[in-house]
DNA sequence: ATGTCC
């Protein structure tokens, strides 16, 4: 039996695949157009992940596609080991939200949109390279300052002395991360450990990185918010949210740049000699899903790892947030903005799964917990449920989306955004740049690109319809509101050739 | 994703 042909649909949104007859099976969230978009080694890839030492769930999402051992898309559960694949290279990958007061007929003027895109572009680079790429009204942050938000994440502290107001800390579903026990000492000595050892070559150049959106699939995108309807749950939800109707928002993709890679491979590099030295086996073969036992000094060294990733994750966002409030204000004096929400896809977190404590390994996937989860009992969204962030593409538009009470069959996770359909190589060579470009022009949505990378064209992304619908349809999650690009900050440098 | 080939 091939990979593919082991998938079960029990409904129009779920299915499940046998893994053997004492697990649970793995949840598939997809509509049967969304299900045969999951290619054989993605499948496999979900069985190695729910056959391995100490996993007790795996959910596929219907954005899932190849991975680093698991898919891009899915959720891993174990209680008692943490798996660094099933987190991935770019740690704490996340998506953010800022809201303007801006109503959407202020820049509807093509002029007023392109001083915007120069004004946070002189601000936020884009793209890969050492350190970060020279931006004319860039943050420069010292050694001292790049320690202590690693150590401790959007601290008041952080935020004072980084120009974040301290109150978008409330507005992060972790604002910091501590270490393996708990406490952010650990975590300093364990940064001191790692750059003795010289693990950090150019540290000062990576702590440069924050404030910089990188490369990839990671963008700046300029927004009108539609809410969805008017019923009252959706009023409810987006009022605590903060979202305004017809205004302008503004949504960012990024993570942990270099610093989080480094981080990342050097735990793989690791974890990996570990197992070859004790002639451990791997889970499915896969020198790729390496993992360690909680509680041995292996886990304490990638949770340590992970949070010191997360916490620059996280102030990046936010710095990313206060650069791109600061460019809206040059371009248009007195207007002001909140942050709605920074939500990571790419995490573990420590959650109360079937009434005991597990990590949940989210790869590509974002957490949906619905209104009266006991997680947001102090937050501005106990009664609503949290703001799910959904990048889909900037023709489609994007998603504020909040969790139903059905989404505890997905361990309270759901996909993190449209997924990609195409490979990039066969993008690159079956796209037409022209038409990419014009497709753009055409519906009026402007990019610093000089010409937009083909490997990111709207096409080659599953349909982020068909996602939503899947989404629905399993029940996990509802739209509050649908964003519509005005303008894309991406690093374009690939398609310049 | 990534000092995308030191």
């Amino acid at each position: 039996m091939s990979a593919s042909e082991a998938i079960i649909a029990t409904g129009e949104a779920t299915g499940i695949l046998p893994t053997g007859a004492s697990r649970t099976p793995i949840t598939v969230i997809g509509t049967q157009a969304i299900r045969e978009t999951f290619d054989d080694l993605c499948i496999q890839q979900a069985i190695n992940s729910r056959n391995a030492p100490g996993v007790t769930q795996v959910v596929l999402n219907p954005d899932a596609h190849c991975g680093y051992g698991a898919p891009i898309g899915c959720v891993m559960v174990s209680p008692s080991h943490i798996y660094p694949g099933p987190v991935g290279v770019d740690i704490k990958c996340s998506m953010s939200l800022l809201q303007l007061d801006i109503p959407a007929e202020e820049i509807e003027d093509r002029r007023v949109r392109r001083a915007l895109i120069d004004a946070i572009c002189e601000r936020t680079p884009t793209g890969a390279g050492r350190g970060a790429r020279h931006v004319a009204k860039g943050r420069v942050v010292d050694e001292r300052l790049g320690v202590e938000a690693l150590v401790s994440g959007a601290s008041l502290s952080v935020c004072q002395q980084m120009g974040i107001p301290p109150e978008w800390a409330e507005r992060c579903e972790d604002s910091a991360h501590l270490a393996h026990d708990h406490t952010a000492d650990s975590l300093a000595m364990r940064l001191e450990e790692l750059r003795f050892r010289n693990a950090f070559p150019n540290f000062c150049q990576k702590i440069h990185q924050l404030g910089s959106y990188g490369g990839g699939n990671h963008f700046g995108e300029c927004e009108v918010v539609e809410l969805r309807d008017r019923e009252p749950d959706t009023l409810q939800a987006a009022n605590a949210f903060g979202l305004r109707d017809g205004h302008v928002a503004f949504l960012s993709h990024c993570g942990s740049r270099g610093i989080g890679h480094q981080l990342a491979m050097g735990q793989f590099r690791e974890l990996q000699c570990k197992f070859a030295e004790w002639g451990i086996p791997l889970p499915g073969g896969d020198r790729e899903l390496v993992y360690a036992p909680l509680g041995s000094p292996e886990a304490d060294a990638y949770i340590d790892d992970m949070s010191l990733g997360a916490n620059f994750a996280t102030v990046n966002h936010l710095m990313i947030n206060a650069l791109v409030l600061e460019a809206f204000q040059e371009v248009l004096p007195g207007c002001t903005g909140s942050l709605v929400y920074f939500i990571s896809h790419n995490i573990a977190r420590k959650e109360i799964v079937d009434h005991r404590p597990a990590w949940v390994h989210r790869k590509g996937a974002t957490r949906a917990f619905p209104a009266g989860h006991h997680a947001l009992a102090d937050t501005p969204f106990a009664e609503t449920g949290h703001p799910i962030l959904l990048p889909g593409n900037p023709q489609a538009g994007s998603s504020v989306m909040v969790a139903t009470q059905g989404a505890e069959k997905s361990c309270y996770s759901v996909n993190h955004g449209a997924g990609r359909r195409l490979g990039r190589k066969r993008a690159i060579r079956e796209l037409d740049q022209k038409a990419v470009d014009q497709s753009f022009d055409a519906a009026d949505i402007l990019t610093n690109c000089r010409q937009y990378p083909r490997d990111e064209a709207p096409a080659t992304y599953k349909d982020f319809e068909e996602v939503l619908r899947s989404v629905e349809k399993a029940d996990l999650a509802r739209e509050v509101a649908r964003l519509r690009a005005k303008f894309v900050i991406k690093d374009g440098s690939a398609a310049d050739d």
